[in-house]
DNA sequence: AAAGAAATTGGAAACGTTTCCGGTAACGAT
DNA sequence: ATCGTTACCGGAAACGTTTCCAATTTCTTT
């Protein structure tokens, strides 16, 4: 049978359709024994309200998007369930996008918005800083950036954020092996590029060494961007170039294992040879032998609370929160303290 | 400014709202000189439809669901991946669910289905087989199941399908090893609880004993569940029984990360020691230390094929479809022949 | 040129909600 | 009994489309 109508079931419990409507949206005037009526009869014949003549009429959606850079890292996989599990509890709709590698993501954040009506948009990694004549700021929709650095200081007016102290979090890792013992200590990280997240991670490995006397040098240095693949090869560069380095800090995990996997298959060890320590926590590090020492996000965390966030801005139209997560440094196996 | 409408853009244009809409639609019976016009006005005036409204008059969506049973594993998450882009390309949403592990996915698919008004729906994993009353083929909502078992014959003309042929390619995987010359095959499979995809391989690998004059032990087979953690706790509850197994044959790659994991943890040497062979294909097995010899499925193809095969039933009302992939073996690091 | 057919167009109803506005009922105070 | 207040409720307009139907224009055919 056809689907039922708010009109069926006023007619069932022998009601208006406007007190029917009070009761599904939790208006205060309308009588107790009514409401009871109304509510079991929309029980009983199991009654879903059509969304799609709801959203018309409060002219927005339940549509939450969530803009994705970067699939293939584990990293964002784990954000977005933590995500989902969020948004679903509030009966609100995730609509997933993933953005191309090369793709302007603020354009694409202004067309996902429009086009699907959304209510609110989370976006996981990408580059949001060149803000043109605010664009963004007058479609009035709220939105989060997780795991993205806001370099403009006026953005911050524009977008929420939830990110983990870069910086610091680097310089821990860089400053950990400094400790060690470590002299020659190499970075694979993402290209000059990069304004975000992997510049600040850069920062950081440039501050440990200081902080410890060392020297820093651009040969040390490979880039890379976020696959294996680039880890592997980027490791491989680096290695080319015959500097004798003990350790290495690699700027997110799956980009660790890359790199990994380029010493061991040189007949390195880890770490006996090199010692090496990633970034990001994703579950795969720890499997990887030798486990990998890694900075740890907490991923799920900033997932949830995102879209607390979002929510917010969407319900009680606060400001704009920006919040800063603290990362751990999780030791492993794949660092050796040298005599 | 508040968004314009069609009748806007009819006004504008100096036709009737209908004509727009027959544009909008692509309908026949427009003047081509009159359709250019309104063309050029919709597209001056970055008109975008409502969908809202339009859903509301169409009475259905642009919503596809896709349906996750095992977020973490990044098998699936490549398979998203494709499925989303070719969802994107016919501008429908793609609205992600995750399923728990525990959940009834049928419920769970019904739902879904109802409250988001799905226009079709795509499963990746997950059990689909007890399907009672036909509680899904009367809501008429073209269903994909995609790396998933269908065993009751009567149901393949409920669900279309995408899928390997599991048992052969097991049977490959194992067939392999033997002629490598093990005689000593562990296996790490899921449960017996899983009438799907892993009751399959655990045929094949049945069939492959056998068919090497070699004896199908009970006190060779460890379960275990899609995780990295299962994987490497049932590697290691194998190797307790002391069996001098020579080679492992795990039904996924990241159950074979985690058993492999296990092994070299032990101070055994992979494939020196032990021989292993994954499944599944994923990335991580090629940059895993020593590379893991898996069984390769052409996962975004699939991807690609369940969501044309979902647009087919969409559009056309065509029969269902039973699309079976085939596999391949990926020779790597982890297998080494016995003389 | 007239008639009929075909192509093109506009008007209006309908989809299922929410919400404004006004109305009735109940009740206490006078 | 009348009035005023409050609590509760129903009718109807409106949201922005699609589509049926009828009307108008244009084209063919004679």
């Amino acid at each position: 049978m056809a689907d039922l109508s708010i009109k069926d079931i006023a007619e069932i419990a022998g009601v208006g359709v406007s007190t029917v409507s009070r009761v599904l949206n939790d208006h205060p005037d309308v009588g107790a024994k009514t409401r009871e009526k109304v509510l079991q009869i929309i029980e009983e014949y199991n009654y879903i309200p059509n969304n799609s003549a709801r959203n018309l009429k409060r002219s927005s959606t339940n549509n939450i998007g969530v803009l994705v850079k970067g699939i293939h890292n584990p990293f964002f996989s784990q954000m977005i369930k933590a995500v989902e599990e969020e948004i679903n509890k509030k009966d609100y709709s995730m609509i997933l996008h993933y953005n191309e590698k090369n793709s302007n993501d603020i354009e694409v954040a202004i067309e996902l918005i429009k086009e699907k009506k959304l209510k609110g948009l989370i976006c996981l990694g990408g580059d949001f800083d060149d803000l043109e004549n605010n664009q963004l700021l007058n479609l009035k929709t709220p939105i989060v950036l997780t795991s993205i650095n806001i370099t403009e200081e006026v953005n911050k007016d524009v977008f929420s954020s939830v990110i983990i102290e870069n910086e610091v979090a680097a310089f821990e890792a860089v400053d950990y092996l400094c400790k060690l013992g470590h002299k020659k200590i190499g970075l694979v990280s993402t290209g000059e590029g990069d304004k975000n997240v992997g510049r600040l991670r850069h920062e950081g490995y440039k501050r440990a060494l200081k902080a410890n006397g060392l020297e820093y040098n651009e040969d040390f240095i490979s880039f890379a961007h976020y696959t294996f693949k680039s880890g592997y090869e980027s490791m491989n560069r680096l290695l080319d170039k015959d500097l004798d380095i003990t350790a290495v800090f690699v700027t997110s995990d799956i980009m660790a294992i890359g790199a990994s996997k380029a010493i061991l298959s040189r007949g390195l060890r880890i770490p006996e040879d090199i010692s090496v320590v990633g970034f990001d926590g994703i579950e795969y590090s720890e499997y990887f032998h030798p486990s990998i020492t890694t900075v740890k996000q907490p991923v799920e965390e900033m997932g949830r609370k995102s879209t607390e966030i979002l929510f917010h801005l969407i319900e009680d139209k606060k400001e704009q929160q920006h919040i800063v997560f603290k990362t751990e440094l999780l030791e492993r196996e794949s660092c050796k303290k040298l005599k």
